[in-house]
DNA sequence: CTGTTTATGTGATGTAGGTCACTCCCCTAC
DNA sequence: GTAGGGGAGTGACCTACATCACATAAACAG
């Protein structure tokens, strides 16, 4: 089964479940195929999942009084998305969350999650160590936005993320990296 | 005793220890007194603790090729400080950490934290939800970097962290700001 | 197949913020 | 006391990026 051993290899890589444990975890996401353009998450709406992407690719995104987007984060399969400050606040979402391309997730409620953190100490240790690494690369991209041109981080993203570059437009890349589409289109041909 | 309260406080807004676990928690952090500019971590030192800040005011911050300083992040009492990115991955540190004020900590080694999280389930929650608050003030303030103007995020920080402005001066507010001391000096002049 | 939307390029011009250079002030150490 | 260093204001000039306007081509729906 594809969708539950793409989970199992990515929550064992920091956490050991037994087949059963890591069975009943797998009981409380829900599979949910969306197609390209898709709304998942809507500004304004409740929260109460997140989601973990299978295949096809994500976008979280803040929209501006001025109907300027912002990308937050592109999710690709093993990644994970929502809008993590409504989804633990219990407020609604500011953020939004839709399909770059056809997607399959698995959806994760948060009472359910907090159930299972609970009841299953490596869960809790498995998501600990997901907001960890968030954590640092949230960090890590905030430094990389004080310190760097547009170029250097245009670079650094392809460099990390190479398959963004066939998959995601060039405008939403802008919007990724905090700069109009205009100079990201110059920043290569004059 | 204080230092010990302050923390008890702090760690059972998120999670439920008995007397008797806080007791056991405590006994594995250090007291650690500091001055005015004292380096507590410096980049390319090997990184062993987190800092729970008791009193005073740290500084993280990251210094680049020209020399110019990018501030992550203040720490108040009650705030959490280090590397992360070295604790975590166990490498070497690429962030400073040193004191804005005269400042007292309690000190907390990687390999306590991972030993106390394993033993007592209610720590490794706690810990999930420290990160969890960490990781969506870090995507706010992403936002916010690509959303808004320097006066604004400055009146942000300040309306945030009214007690900052008598105690940091403007030239490290504005390398919080992602900004140079002389815009942020003309704001409020010209 | 065709009209419409979406992605991308490019010129002209505007602007927020950077950099450099100089000044003044206050605090602290000797 | 005074010398020296850090914090802060300010003028002159520079530059990276934004904005607006227009053009073109591909993708997409009817």
């Amino acid at each position: 089964m594809e969708a539950k051993e793409l989970l199992r290899t990515h929550v064992t890589k920091s956490a050991s479940l037994t087949e059963e444990q890591f069975d009943y975890f797998f009981s409380h996401f829900q599979k949910q195929d969306f197609k390209k353009g898709q709304a998942i998450i809507t500004a304004g709406d409740t929260v109460n999942c997140e989601y973990f992407v299978i295949s096809g690719c994500l976008k979280s995104f803040y929209i501006n009084e001025d109907i300027k987007m912002f990308i937050l984060q592109f999710a690709m399969p093993t990644w994970w998305a929502s809008d993590y400050s409504a989804l633990y606040n219990n407020t609604k979402a500011s953020i939004n969350v839709d399909c770059i391309t056809d997607a399959e997730v698995l959806c994760l409620s948060n009472d359910d999650r907090e159930k299972l953190c609970n009841e299953l100490h490596q869960v809790e240790h498995f998501f600990r160590w997901r907001t960890n690494r968030g954590y640092v690369a949230a960090q890590k991209r905030l430094l990389s936005f004080m310190n760097n041109n547009v170029k250097y981080r245009y670079e650094e993203l392809l460099k990390l993320y190479p398959e963004l570059y066939n998959i995601v437009p060039k405008n939403l890349i802008a919007a990724y990296l905090g700069v109009s589409r205009e100079t990201l289109s110059r920043l290569y041909t004059s």
